[in-house]
DNA sequence: TTTACTGCAAAATTTTTGCATTAAC
DNA sequence: GTTAATGCAAAAATTTTGCAGTAAA
């Protein structure tokens, strides 16, 4: 799993003719451990603990590159902050968002999007990818 | 239609004991007349043609308060702007968006919604809004 | 070597706020 | 008179970029 998304990125760098570096292996080992929805300054605080040597621009660059490869995909959840989630091919997930307590449950369901390729192909689009979020209370906070 | 909404706005305001002014007035007017998803710095520039007096910070402030008052909502597309549109009561539409020209579809879909509050109900959320978006490239674009 | 990457700091964007003044109640 | 709203400009918060030095191919 891990490793698979590690080739992923690997295949794009390569392909794309990039350098391999000491900075992106850790960021990338970082990101893939990590399993939750990190903004930038997030996983920079994270990594410069035991790296203390990386900067917050290679972080954001780095960030941008796996989005491009396709491993992460960027997400917003309106509280004006970019976060980064992985992203797992062919397969996709939406959230739920607690706007009191902050938590993200996610979800997958078929049929919606199945209606979702209905939808757009009436209205003669090609959808690359989507984006579906419910706000609302959790259990703990309604 | 228009006239509700205004209306709506304006219990909102009475209800919260905000008081009546000309700017608020005219934003709310030039807001309503406006059916695109504007960002603040469009509508403030649309609105200084004719009212230069009005500042940017009471555009900002009013949009927001439109949101509270829920005749508006937030919207963001990934761009990096934070867009408003109207918001219809008990209705609620979904966004085509195409990434290469920029254009923007709106539907409605029951069954989608119908699943959506099923989804959040088998996590136990109780749903106030959501947000659904296709990315992808429209009929000219593809 | 040649080309890309890094880190820092500066710049550009956007969003938000403080405050004196003005207008509504 | 009180209280809230406005406008300006300044501050915060994010995202993005320039560039000299460094490291990979």
């Amino acid at each position: 799993m891990i490793i698979s998304k590690k080739q992923a990125f690997q295949d794009f760098a390569s392909a794309k003719g990039l350098k391999s570096t000491k900075q992106r292996d850790i960021i990338l080992d970082s990101f893939l451990s990590c399993h939750q929805h990190l903004t930038t300054e997030e996983l920079y605080l994270k990594l410069k603990t035991d790296n203390p040597n990386i900067g917050f621009a290679t972080v954001y660059r780095t960030l941008k590159l796996f989005a491009e490869s396709g491993i992460a995909r960027e997400i917003q959840f309106g509280d004006g902050q970019t976060r980064y989630e992985h992203m797992h091919a062919g397969e996709h997930h939406d959230h739920l968002v607690c706007t009191r307590c902050g938590a993200i449950v996610e979800f997958e369901n078929e049929t919606i999007e199945k209606l979702q390729s209905e939808v757009a192909a009436q209205h003669g689009f090609t959808i690359k990818n989507h984006k579906l979020e419910l706000y609302g209370y959790c259990v703990k906070c309604s």
